[in-house]
DNA sequence: AAAACCAGTTGCGATTAGCAAGCAGTTGAA
DNA sequence: TTCAACTGCTTGCTAATCGCAACTGGTTTT
């Protein structure tokens, strides 16, 4: 367990974290697509992640203090997995690099509809889903009030689904 | 030369051209640490990285639009390596990488100034760092009126070198 | 003429990625 | 009660990548 670190840089220490191709895809998932569970992750991901990666990235995750891990009450083989205060701060992260791939990269629009949200509500609304996030994940108190970020970027997400759908369907 | 997408998800593609060890420690030093050449880069590099690792990076990086590589006029044998508008709009991420490893991992002082200047200076700061690196990097007009924030952050840096070492001096 | 400098390359062992199949225990429906 | 489906992984295997060290052919400086 003798953690050893390239330089005391903030960039590096971070590349060293998340410096790979599947660490931020898992985090994501759980984020942006509740997912919870193991299969859940396996079988839903849109980048076809293998078992053997996931079982080493969600154990890494959680050995550094990004995710936890924790048994399903309801079913004795089930394991809930987490966001912690420390993945949830990674929003900020996730949406510049989703601008930046917006911007760049060859994107496609149901995929990046949650990207320009986030871009456009900047960092008032990336305060409000920190916060949504804080209550599905570390059960802080949830304020009634307001409307779910959550809910807003997935309704985003499913209405150009749909709108494609129909736009196919009518050809 | 056949790319093929894991997903067109904005930060899957992001991972895929970003999601490494080493890709963006050499932007970062071609940017903040303005080492333009291959042994600058190798030298200098506080991490330690490996000859033929640089090479594999500053070739990709090349090819996918982060950086541009032109022949010195003053040495025949010279290259000189540049950012790109793709590369230069990595400052917000940067920025954000910044600050969430200075709040989460157990960054050295002297190389955390940085990015704290970078988060307390905000948007603002990051377009006019984004507007000198044009300047340096693509022969941009300088504006000559404004104080240069690549100054202000190496100055910063100098300033805690020079203040450890007359602390550890006066022991 | 010699030494230092230039951008890499090459060889090689160790690590990691990624695919496919398998596992023991648990649950839900017939 | 039986059985299929589901649970979070693990194992075996091959190919690709990492990372160290030595080296290359050419250029510039002394």
């Amino acid at each position: 367990m003798e953690e050893t670190h390239r330089s005391g840089c903030p960039i590096n220490l971070t590349l060293e974290v998340l410096g790979d191709r599947w660490s931020l895809i898992v985090i994501r998932d759980i984020m942006f697509g509740n997912r919870r569970h193991f299969r859940e992750l396996l079988q839903n991901s849109e980048e076809g992640i293998a078992s053997n990666i996931l079982a080493d990235r969600l154990k890494r995750l959680v050995e550094r203090g990004l995710l936890t891990r924790e048994d399903d009450p309801s079913h004795k083989q089930k394991a809930i997995y987490s966001l912690t205060e420390m993945s949830i701060s990674l929003i900020p992260i996730f949406a510049e690099m989703g601008a930046w791939g917006n911007r760049f990269l060859p994107v496609s629009e149901e995929l990046s509809i949650r990207a320009r949200l986030l871009k456009e509500g900047g960092r008032p609304l990336w305060e409000d889903f920190m916060q949504e996030l804080r209550v599905l994940h570390l059960h802080a108190p949830r304020d009634l009030d307001k409307p779910s970020v959550f809910d807003r970027l997935r309704a985003a997400y499913l209405d150009v689904v749909a709108r494609k759908a129909a736009a196919s369907a009518a050809e």
